[in-house]
DNA sequence: TAATTTTCCGAATTGAATCCGAACAAGCGT
DNA sequence: ACGCTTGTTCGGATTCAATTCGGAAAATTA
């Protein structure tokens, strides 16, 4: 049964076992990660990390607060710029601002967010890729018309990789703010108006 | 250094071990999987584990392998019947056949992907969902026009849910098919079109 | 300063992952 | 069928990391 830290030596001792799992487990990786590791970088004896930790786990979970807490308060303050750009624009500066975000600090964010993300499993991931780029390059090739609107290879890697987690998440979604239908037309409409407007963009230069 | 099974026996066995692993990821979790009940629940013992696989992990890692490879096969009988449908009908049906694929035998394939994907993530997502949906609130009372188009909700989820994970797998494509800036500007294009298509939509309507 | 609370520690415990060598089965040439 | 080699299975013994615990040190309070 963890405490909560009432001086701030132990405030500090907390943020320490934190910022040491960062750094652990951006170094190391997960499996490499041990509980000795982690006290050691954050220059506390193991006994301490269970001072305000259930468990290792939970020293993982903190993390995690931590990192959604930072990308959100970095976005915070881009808000009064983003919402009067472009949505497009908007868009570009914000997945820009978060790639920054995570190449931070020699890039510590990404490697935390990939093992938390489990990406080993995006190796596997591949022979799925497959299929579906297959199902699309016949979709084109059986409608020449789209074979010219422009950013396929984009789109494709982003309707591809986008809808799978979409999917997922929804789907271990608690309280999903959307039905899984109306997530399915969303998804479904999305690509079906890029095709549209941007057919609709060549028929105007082509006039 | 373990070895590749070379009679009918100890491929069957491979095999229970893998199935095994399902079963025991879906019904305990992954904490409470530990190899005595993998071995228990495939009818072997502990050490057959370790002929065929390194370690624990690369029976998660073969169970990751044989899931992707279940779900390409599903997907590719469909192959025909998708590409002579439009686009839009053609993903509907493609998500809700990986949703039903996933639900096969009580969720089993959902739930280990869910702990596959370290959803406990998930939990802590919300105080940035929290901003960004504020920018696009912000946006939207700012921009009167847009208000009417329609998905709003939908199309927020996707763009952030599938946005992120985008961005993360992206980083972590050793080989990607596309740049981070066609990435970027494909999902930037992709919702403006959408907007611009459904305001389209719109204006048809009103004329 | 003494009493009390908070914090820190690391040796000892516990339990799961992994190893290993003996026992059992299958293939194979004679 | 029989011995020999190779493939397979097993589960007790070993190893190593997570967690516990009881007391020392530091801070706070009286």
């Amino acid at each position: 049964m963890p405490r909560k830290p009432k001086q701030d030596r132990a405030r500090a001792t907390v943020d320490a076992i934190v910022e040491a799992g960062f750094i652990a487990l951006s170094q190391r990786g997960p499996a490499a990660t041990t509980t000795r590791h982690i006290a050691e970088i954050a220059g506390v004896g193991v006994g301490s990390l269970y001072e305000y930790f259930e468990n290792k786990e939970a020293i993982f979970s903190a993390m995690s607060q931590r990192f959604i807490a930072d990308t959100a308060a970095m976005i915070k303050p881009l808000t009064p710029t983003l919402v009067q750009m472009p949505i497009d624009s908007a868009i570009r500066m914000l997945l820009n601002e978060f790639r920054n975000f995570l190449g931070r600090d020699d890039g510590r964010y990404l490697k935390c967010v990939r093992h938390a993300m489990a990406v080993d499993f995006e190796l596997h991931l591949d022979p799925l890729f497959q299929v579906l780029n297959n199902v699309i390059m016949r979709y084109l090739t059986g409608h020449p018309e789209t074979l010219r609107v422009s950013r396929i290879p984009a789109i494709t890697y982003i309707g591809i990789n986008g809808g799978i987690f979409a999917v997922i998440r929804h789907l271990s979604d608690p309280d999903p703010l959307v039905s899984f239908d109306e997530m399915a037309d969303g998804l479904a409409s999305m690509i079906g108006h890029y095709i549209e407007q941007e057919l609709l963009l060549l028929r105007g230069v082509a006039e």
